[in-house]
DNA sequence: AGACTGATATTCT
DNA sequence: GAATATCAGTCTA
């Protein structure tokens, strides 16, 4: 569900609960195990420097998805969120429970490990791309549960940026063999 | 396991 | 023209 509650708070608190809980489009996907937090005074964020074309659903309501082309290739996929307009927690990795072989087939891959690991695989995993830019998450093909209880939570610095690389605004399930690869190498 | 490369949309200089 | 919230392939070890 996507009370607009549970989104309307700082995306760091937001993006440490999102850990847990289990998104899924038409059906198709798994357990979030890793997030990172953006906001608008945060040099790395899209949102840094004001709304844009690409950038606008951080500026929109809260409870939706912005959708972005990574590198001009791949997609990835952010749940807009916070007090202030311009916050959005970025969805990195899933622990695939759903749909397993329609996410198979989408990857050309069949070890569950390597079909939602890192923002760009998870987006082709789930069938993701910019025509859900904007689209809320209460509404089909997207449906997301959140987390009552507690659950343990890692937090550490963001990947793959250049600025605000001293924020630990990264949020991992404790324990999970579902996470990005250079987390995995770290927290071993 | 690590280093390098290519693909290439959007934004910034 | 350069950089980027990436990934898959290939080469070196």
């Amino acid at each position: 569900m996507s009370d607009p509650a549970f989104f309307r708070r700082d995306a760091a608190v937001v993006a440490r609960d999102l850990i847990g809980a289990r998104l899924l489009v038409d059906g198709v996907g798994g357990v979030i195990v890793e997030t990172e937090a953006y906001d608008p005074l945060d040099p790395a964020s899209h949102s840094a420097r004001g709304p844009s074309p690409r950038n606008a659903a951080m500026f929109g309501p809260v409870g939706r998805a912005y959708v972005y082309r990574s590198y001009g290739i791949h997609w990835c996929l952010n749940l807009v969120c916070g007090c202030e307009p311009g916050s959005a927690v970025l969805i990195r990795a899933l622990e695939p429970t759903d749909g397993l072989a329609e996410m198979q087939a989408r990857r050309g891959v069949a070890v569950l490990r390597d079909l939602c690991r890192g923002p760009g695989r998870l987006c082709q995993a789930l069938g993701i791309t910019g025509a859900l830019d904007h689209h809320p998450l209460d509404v089909p093909p997207f449906a997301l549960q959140t987390r009552g209880d507690a659950i343990a939570v890692l937090p550490g610095p963001r990947i793959g940026i250049t600025r605000g690389v001293d924020t630990p605004w990264r949020f991992v399930m404790a324990g999970s063999r579902f996470v990005s690869r250079t987390i995995a190498a770290r927290q071993a």
